[in-house]
DNA sequence: TTTAAACCTTTTGATACTTAGATTATAAAC
DNA sequence: GTTTATAATCTAAGTATCAAAAGGTTTAAA
């Protein structure tokens, strides 16, 4: 476990890091010029292209607690983009649904967000960016293991 | 643009995300197992290795806001990690200063931080990393430039 | 030399989270 | 069938952030 090797794994924590702020930032602002923040989006995008979902599991896939999975959910709802819907079976569980006007947005946001994703990624020609999907697939697989 | 490069880039982006969240997560149980978070690390990091900066240099090298740096710093004050000195030539001006309990805990924790970020990334051979590396460096400079 | 513009830090008010704990519902064990 | 444990959601309090504006300070221009 050499120093050297070290040095190189923390310039690969770094330049990652470097590189998904700097995504990111650029990819928020489609979003936010929509009136939705990073979060409303990712749970509206769950709904649609996944269907109805548990509150809880919605805070698993998107990584929030479950006093922040209440918080989004209400305002989501009080903006009319998805209704909570109780389980019949386990009146311990709500479902969030998205709805016609929540499915309207995701229609009019998710070309634009993933057109967006794709210009700003096109100085890698599609062979370097499947390296890197493999690579990154494989590193972020192993760190969830732990 | 096809449809396949859109998906591929969307694809990248996704990995990249989970990544980075994967890892982040992990290395911040270090930090704040030391009794910091991770903004508070950064900016006393950047003063062990960088030297007395500017508070509004600081913002700008951790991508901080000019309030938050006020906090920040006030934070790391008041836990007696670094103090404020007004600069002499331009009253406007107040550089932050590492003390010797800071240096001390960055003595401490740097190297925990950067061994478990090698052993997160043990995954990746060498030759794997500096691909990784490249590519990343590629993607985020032309991110940056936008 | 006065005034205006630019600059740096702090303050204020709002937003989006987290954590811990309360509430309610179900399932399991006896 | 009670009791106990587990589960899902919500509430309340606290934290970290940003944006906008205020308060001094310096620089440049008229």
């Amino acid at each position: 476990m050499s120093g050297e090797q070290v040095n190189q794994s923390l310039k690969l924590f770094i330049v990652l890091s470097r590189a998904y702020r700097a995504l990111n930032e650029e990819v928020n602002k489609v979003i936010q010029q929509k009136g939705l923040n990073p979060t409303e989006f990712a749970v509206l995008e769950l709904l649609y292209h996944k269907g109805d979902q548990p509150l809880q599991q919605i805070g698993g896939k998107i990584l929030l607690a479950s006093g922040s999975i209440t918080y989004v959910v209400d305002k989501l709802e009080q903006k009319g983009f998805l209704k909570r819907i109780g389980c019949p079976k386990d009146r311990r569980v709500t479902y969030a649904q998205i709805t016609d006007e929540g499915r309207a947005l995701i229609e009019e946001i998710f070309p634009e967000h993933s057109q967006r994703i794709d210009n700003l990624m096109e100085v890698l020609q599609p062979e370097e960016k499947q390296t890197a999907i493999d690579l990154l697939k494989k590193l972020g697989l192993s760190v969830g293991k732990y």
